[in-house]
DNA sequence: TTGTTACCTAACAATCAGTGGTAATTATGG
DNA sequence: CCATAATTACCACTGATTGTTAGGTAACAA
């Protein structure tokens, strides 16, 4: 995704008008690695502009989607997820529990499909998702058999856990 | 998935009764390799048995998911998609026109994470997803103009396909 | 500056996949 | 046989997303 400004000159440019919601869309999305759901972005939207509809917001990620600035990724966390990261070929780490999508910045070069096996799909590019558990949820976790990883990332941080969808 | 005869006996040794209903189920998913969703499923079952409901149907994909006798897929085509073929992993090619669902054989052997790009996830097997377009579609969206070109044939321009219904 | 027109909001209705409840009936398996 | 699980029809409900309307605001080109 480029930066708001450019996304303001674009917008323009393809005969959209740019309003204060659809730039705090922007600004919202800019830098944001946490794959944010459209509620999610309508609710970081609200704090800056209080009265910005849903609507508007899905109607803003959809014009930045049929740009290609942003993707929309349906991984199966329920709702689709949005990415502004679409300079850098990358994949995804996807937390079963609370649905947390990480980037998974590893290059697969022999991910290629042998050309008999395609069966005669027009193919894109490959899509690669690891589900688990992400660290968070893993030390929530209540299963006896964790606790005790010798060595392993004591990262501490066991912050609180607002999802319960 | 098993054979109907042993996923009877496996039902039948898990505490859950064997009815016409489920083991019409078990006989519509045998050999399936078209992944249907739940709706698929029950259309395919009510072939055999006309007054099967949705929810049986629903529950028994369930239970059958349970038991690790059939996965259940979500790939972005809108509903989750049931696959009997648990015995040999594989991943899958993805028709964004159509939704068809086919499996992809390959196995790609050097699809690991190295340990410090996992950010600490608790990681499960990869699952590659080609999107793509499936031949049917492919021929199906071709421009009307190019119906049969000859030989060497200057494709030129992809069109925007539109979409179906 | 002004006029056209896209855009926004609020408030709904609707869709679609899936879940959940009811009550009455059926049928499995010990 | 018979307790009890399963099934059915029916209907309400969730949750994500889209659509619709009507009235008001604001962007931007002239
Ligand atoms: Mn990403
Ligand atoms: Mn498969
Ligand atoms: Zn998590
Ligand atoms: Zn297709």
């Amino acid at each position: 995704m480029q930066t708001p400004e450019e996304l303001t000159a674009r917008f323009r440019a393809t005969g959209r008008k740019v309003t204060a919601q659809r730039q705090c869309v922007f600004r919202v999305l800019q830098g944001d690695e946490s794959h944010p759901s459209a509620e999610a972005v309508h609710a970081a939207a609200r704090r800056q502009v209080e009265t910005i509809s849903l609507k508007t917001v899905y109607q803003t990620l959809h014009d930045l989607t049929e740009l290609g600035e942003i993707a929309a990724l349906d991984i199966g966390t329920g709702m689709v997820r949005f990415d502004p990261n679409v300079e850098e070929p990358h994949h995804h780490l996807v937390c079963r529990v609370c649905g947390k999508v990480s980037d998974l910045v590893v290059d697969f070069p022999e991910l290629s499909v042998p050309e008999r096996a395609t069966q005669g799909f027009e193919l894109g590019a490959p899509e690669v998702v690891f589900r688990g558990r992400c660290p968070e949820c893993r030390s929530r976790s209540t299963d006896p058999s964790v606790g005790s990883t010798p060595g392993g990332s004591p990262t501490g941080g066991e912050r609180d856990a607002p999802t319960s969808p």
